[in-house]
DNA sequence: ACCTGAACACCGTTCAAGT
DNA sequence: ACCTGAACACCGTTCAAGT
């Protein structure tokens, strides 16, 4: 599992300044290309960004690495929000309000979403994305200091549960269906076992 | 909305012996397909049916036309199970139980996962497939009514709330991730607000 | 070390022709 | 009323040839 020098160029920057130019190149058309069709082909991305579709599939070598890698870049910004949220609110409002904003993020600012919420995608999250679970343990803490939740929850679970927000439609009928599971889940997180 | 007669066939049951034949063809092969294969092709599987691709469309427009007809097969049965297991056990560890049981089903027993979890089909299991929101319903009035949870609870939002059920790992490390979880969620159904 | 772009096997979908 | 299967435009992916 120790394979960090001569690997793909997928994970860390390309060596080459053409490669760098290149994959920046892909990831900046992707991002207007999929926001237009979710369902775009890798060939089109390709062919918009005025590379040959070896180069792309060079760069990312599964679709999903393509969209992943968008979605980090977005993501990060909110991972980032988590002290200034916490400077303005007391603990368990900001781990509700960080949340809405997450999904907000995910489902909303560009149309990756369907080809996100795979399992797979999913996983990927979870599993390889550390800073968003950093993230919601940082909240956690702060909240379960302040006794607003109970101790020992595991922020992966809470990253896991909190999942329904971008399956939610953000205006659908029958008042504001995300933020009334927000609140049983909170109660949840608060209750005593 | 209401186009009920000289309309699409994959809706109601074709007319004719023959295609009535070959959508039972159909819908036996898929079944084995998607197993082995979940990203098996349509045309693969008009060929496994022995009819035209065109049959196929015919009877399923879209794959996700098909995939549903499976899924919907399978999940009644857990659906009639709801008065069996309330007959069973106290209204709340039935609730417990039932979305345990129809978790698995969604899992485990087809390989059907991967295309069921996209956003477009679990808007189609939440808003198209009734049934499953009533077994809900039916299990929160039980619960409700012997005072294990509060009242108001609407069966949509907790299926949805329960859906990460079908995002967790049958055997992950760290105990059983998805009871703990459903402990929580149980707990946010519990308290009064 | 990285890019190009032709090429391959296959995909979903359509539709004229049949019965 | 329903089925067939050839056909179309396009897909993801590869890889020899370049620089």
């Amino acid at each position: 599992m120790n394979l960090a020098r001569s690997e793909s160029p997928g994970a860390g920057a390309p060596r080459r300044s053409d490669a760098l130019r290149n994959r920046e190149r892909i990831l900046s058309v992707a991002y207007g290309a999929f926001t237009d069709d979710p369902d775009v082909s890798l060939n089109t991305i390709a062919k918009l960004a005025g590379v040959g579709p070896g180069t792309l599939y060079r760069h990312f070598p599964t679709r999903e690495d393509l969209i992943l890698a968008l979605y980090q870049h977005e993501v990060q910004a909110v991972v980032d929000s988590v002290p200034e949220v916490l400077a303005e609110r007391e603990p368990l409002d900001a781990l509700r309000v960080w949340f809405l904003r997450l999904a907000e993020y995910v489902r909303l600012k560009h149309g990756l979403g369907e080809a996100l919420h795979s399992v797979a995608a999913q996983n990927m999250i979870n599993d390889t994305y550390a800073p968003v679970t950093a993230a919601v343990g940082h909240l956690l803490n702060s909240a379960e200091q302040s006794g607003q939740v109970r101790s020992g929850l595991d922020p992966a679970d809470v990253l896991l549960l909190m999942g329904f927000l971008w399956r939610v439609g953000p205006g659908k009928p029958g008042g504001d269906q995300a933020e009334r599971i927000l609140d049983m889940v909170i109660q949840g997180l608060q209750a005593e076992t």
